[in-house]
DNA sequence: AGATACACTGTAATAGTATAACATTGCAAG
DNA sequence: CTTGCAATGTTATACTATTACAGTGTATCT
């Protein structure tokens, strides 16, 4: 899954880094890189209004408003009513680049896009920032409960709010 | 922890009832009856709107925004100003008697108020029926995805859409 | 009972989130 | 070229939620 480097890439490693130091440049470089070859794979286009969303949702681990988003779209000579927004983050959604987080109102990033994933969040109510975990044992646990009435889960959103380490340790 | 009757109680067992054939009036009261007592045993009070949202909640298997609630409120001579709604479902919340769906901007109340217990949602996407699935094992996986990078989960919302078996039967 | 305190409700105003509908632009296929 | 379609821009509106303040009832303490 991971690309290739001749050095060790830590924002390529398992699990997510959002809480720890990290040379996020190349973190979210590492991301727009990913992006950006799955979308030429797929014959989408990555325009710059779409693009640029995508860099500014990578540009930290944290999650923004649309109406967020949309601002620093204004103020770069993009439109600046909403659905300017709100359409590009639908595209990102949609291929899997970013993610809707329901408990924020908000859109994040996705970290590691193209691996198949139904993302679980973990949220710090301190900071502000989160982390992708990895699902897979929660959405089967999902599923099994759905399974013992008869349910077929299609979809899933699992978000944790809690404290993250820095903000632990900070005695928040 | 199920209360006691001479004879079966179907809205009483695991798993959720919610897609299955039941006695739903009984389903219902005996929700509201178990939110009463535990109302009284804790000193707060459950006033006229707060009750009525409660049965409000109770009459099916759904959730309503808290405008469609505040509508029904407002026809039966109740305020016609959201904080009317707002108020009694935040309680109802607090109280753990409702839960909030993210997913949908709704509320839901709970089938099994006084059980200690984060809940998790399986929301049919075809009929808008929902139910609350045994949520342990998921939030132990949760859990352990936190741990993993230090993160502590405090509270969590985990919610999957699919199709209920009635619906699935139906070819949707 | 009267005074006090506080919880609950009512109401008005406003903030924040999201979509529908239609006009315009820019590229791609025929 | 022109026809079609995807993407963007723009207006208006719908939906969700909170702040702030006023009034009312209820419990408690003299
Ligand atoms: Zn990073
Ligand atoms: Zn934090
Ligand atoms: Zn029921
Ligand atoms: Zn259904």
């Amino acid at each position: 899954m991971a690309h290739l480097h001749e050095t060790a890439c830590p924002g390529c490693e398992s699990p997510d880094l959002a809480f720890a130091r990290h040379d996020h440049a190349h973190c979210a470089s590492d991301a727009l890189t990913r992006a950006e070859a799955l979308a030429a794979a797929r014959g989408v286009r990555l325009t710059p209004v779409r693009r640029r969303v995508l860099e500014i949702l990578l540009e930290e681990h944290r999650a923004l408003g649309a109406y967020d988003v949309l601002n620093r779209l204004a103020a770069e000579g993009f439109g600046n009513q909403p659905p300017v927004a709100y359409r590009a983050l639908d595209f990102l959604e949609e291929q899997g680049f970013a993610h809707r987080v329901r408990r924020l109102n908000a859109f994040a990033a996705c970290m590691h896009p193209g691996e198949a994933h139904s993302p679980a969040f973990l949220i710090c109510r301190a900071c502000d920032k989160l982390s992708e975990a990895p699902a897979a044992p929660i959405r089967a646990a999902l599923e099994a409960a759905g399974a013992e009435i008869g349910f077929t889960v299609e979809g899933s959103s699992v978000e944790a709010l809690g404290l993250c380490p820095d903000c632990r340790g900070a005695g928040k």
